[in-house]
DNA sequence: TCTAAAATTGTATTCATTTCAAAATTAAAA
DNA sequence: TTTTAATTTTGAAATGAATACAATTTTAGA
């Protein structure tokens, strides 16, 4: 479990000023590893906080992706979908049921044998980060995960 | 060089009628390896064909990527992107000018340093396909590439 | 040539996300 | 504690990529 403090300290660790809705969306990540959408997660924290905004729930999602403190997930090509678990690990996205799965960490296509529960058709890797025009003028502006 | 037979043949191989709208975007995708959006498509072949409709693009750019004859890419989040080049390979998006340029085969983030021309600040790894509850069902509707 | 099916077109609509300015909250200064 | 400035939140309006849909056009077969 979170505590509210480990949340504050997760958040106070990626320069976010840890408001009540900001610590809200977090905690909401942290406990709910289903890759919610933004309105998935404004309906969800909407009843405890009653004047809480959609704008909100966009504001924060950004912020706090852009700071690295949570990932954003572009797997889904209808809505950007959120993710509180940023150790490297790679998605599963089902056709059908649209469900976004965490793989297993040894998963490769190369022993996808082993993992019967996913049947894969297509696989995408996507790297981001500055193409050698503007690596020159960009770098010190961004917080860069040099992984 | 490709000639519009080539295109007609390819498009043929994938189970999709060569209307003239069809070879048109098979044509552009294969001479243009700038992983264009389906605006820029729409707004360089309107010209050829006056009484183009964006409704056409899309509907050409689905099917064309639902068969297997072009990619989708969602590295953008704001549109979707296509690649003609079906053969597996990687994607690197540039965070200030947006540009999607094809990673060298030989690209992996450990040997990442003799690749110069991108700084790297992050990687997603997005598989698709059936989850174990919906593979049952579904599997006979799809064309499945079992690389 | 006639007819049916398929493809294309243009308009209207949807809906996730963004913009923006006002209101509320927080923090800092006096 | 008051005052003031900066930050955050809010909600209404706007944006824009993509889709739905019905009408028109084209294609293919009888």
């Amino acid at each position: 479990m979170n505590t509210i403090l480990d949340i504050q300290k997760r958040l106070l660790q990626y320069n976010i000023k840890p408001s009540l809705q900001r610590i809200a969306v977090m905690q909401y990540l942290m406990e709910n590893k289903t890759h919610p959408t933004a309105d998935i997660i404004y309906a969800a924290l909407s009843p405890a906080i009653p004047t809480l905004s959609r704008t909100t729930i966009y504001n924060t999602l950004k912020l706090l992706s852009e700071q690295g403190a949570i990932i954003a997930l572009n797997i889904d090509e209808k809505n950007v979908r959120y993710d509180g678990d940023i150790v490297a690990h790679t998605h599963f996205r089902c056709k059908k049921c649209s469900r976004i799965y965490d793989l297993p960490k040894n998963f490769t296509l190369e022993n996808k044998q082993q993992f019967l529960d996913f049947y894969i058709t297509e696989c995408q890797v996507y790297y981001k980060g500055y193409c050698k025009e503007c690596k020159k003028t960009s770098i010190n502006n961004e917080i860069i995960n040099n992984f």
